[in-house]
DNA sequence: CCAACCGGTGACCGCCTGGTCACCTTCTGA
DNA sequence: TCAGAAGGTGACCAGGCGGTCACCGGTTGG
């Protein structure tokens, strides 16, 4: 949706096709998992036979699977870190520092809902789960740098005395690990019907992030000291 | 390891057959997860023909999956649970309650590096991966149960004034999504080469529960209030 | 108007894997 | 010692799925 106006109108419509394709193939990979996924199935949602799939992914399975992950799981994240907690943002103080990092996680459960098919699919297979171990690797990077692109921001709090004096990189981990508990709950309440806990425990995206953001910078103790 | 010599030996040997193809099964699933397992590498590593398996789990690989979730896995995290939080602990103070949840995490992390094979078919397939949706229904109970086992101490502590008033269930989530995510990393690290971050972040169950206790309980802030 | 071609199609292939069952070894007890 | 039972075995089967390719309809350019 932005500089394809200028393409040649076949160059458009494959884009359109292979974006289309790749739709439908988010969505049955989010419902099955990757193993459960059917090139059949794909094909069928997207309304082309099996055959038009490798003509835009000559690979198949593998490369829809890879291409779905790195241009909407993994790019989507990265694009979320980066705006939410961009190289200048202030970090100086406890309170900027909490705001910063509140905003960073209310940005990160909105995009979670408002891509909940890209979710479930890193949810499902997030973890190893393809036959070609070296095809993982590019999972692992991709995970990895977000988790690097996380841990800057932390580091610079520290070092301001913002934050405690903790390792930057399990806290980038334990932050996202969060954020991905809380939707995974979330996913799952309105998954079963009588599911985790309440359809949602929270109303919208700001109340999860409050949440969030209560428990994991001021604790759970309750304030006595 | 209990009661079994009192039994003739012919159940003996049936019991410790059906053991040895529960551990077979166990190390398959959590190195290939659910889909990828084959009944012939289960059968092959067990040592026994793949149709003797079903003399022991009719079900065939079904019955393997959800029998191996339910005694290990399942089992081992209500035990910890029960045992490190009885109903008889102190949550009366925030220092009180702060030390028994330290516990519980300690606990919880030592059980989960004991079982490692245990955690990572859990890892890899917590997340409804079975073909038979029914099924699932069993998995998603348990979890459940164990979620709840553990709402009831935070509840007490937050009647008790000793940890903030917040949702007891969405806490009980996020304990044990931080432990599992602390474990997930540490298990990614040592997989890959490069992985997630130093090969043990920290060297040892009480250092890690230190870490996540900090967080969660003190939370991310410096103290300068 | 036609010929060349681009590209979508789905029937088809081969492989894999969960599940079965007739066979055969081993153990038991008389 | 042997007949019968118990139970382990793996060749076999059927179904499903990833991947292929010969076909064909529509578009293009002369």
């Amino acid at each position: 949706m932005s500089e394809t106006a200028a393409l040649p109108r076949r160059d458009r419509e494959r884009l359109a096709r292979r974006a289309a394709m790749l739709d439908a193939a988010l969505v049955v990979f989010a419902d099955k998992g990757y193993a459960g996924a059917t090139l059949d199935e794909i094909a069928e949602r997207a309304e082309f036979g099996k055959g038009t799939l490798y003509n835009y992914f000559p690979d198949g399975k593998d490369e829809l699977f890879l291409t779905l992950f790195e241009d909407r799981v993994a790019a989507g994240l990265h694009r979320v870190v980066r705006s939410a907690l961009p190289d200048t943002v202030d970090l100086a103080t406890p309170a900027a520092a909490r705001a910063a990092f509140r905003g960073f996680i209310a940005d990160l459960i909105q995009h979670f809902q408002d891509q909940r098919n890209a979710v479930l699919m890193f949810m499902k297979e997030g973890h190893r789960t393809l036959p070609d171990p070296e095809k993982m690797v590019v999972f692992a990077r991709h995970f990895d740098a977000i988790i690097e692109a996380l841990a800057a921001p932390i580091e610079r709090a520290i070092a301001a005395g913002a934050l405690r004096d903790l390792p930057a990189r399990p806290v980038a981990h334990l932050i996202m690990g969060n954020v991905r508990g809380y939707i995974m709950a979330e996913v799952d309440a309105d998954c079963s019907p009588d599911g985790g806990f309440e359809p949602s425990p929270f109303g919208d995206a700001a109340a999860a992030a409050d949440f969030i953001t209560t428990v994991l910078f001021d604790g759970l103790l309750a304030e006595t000291r």
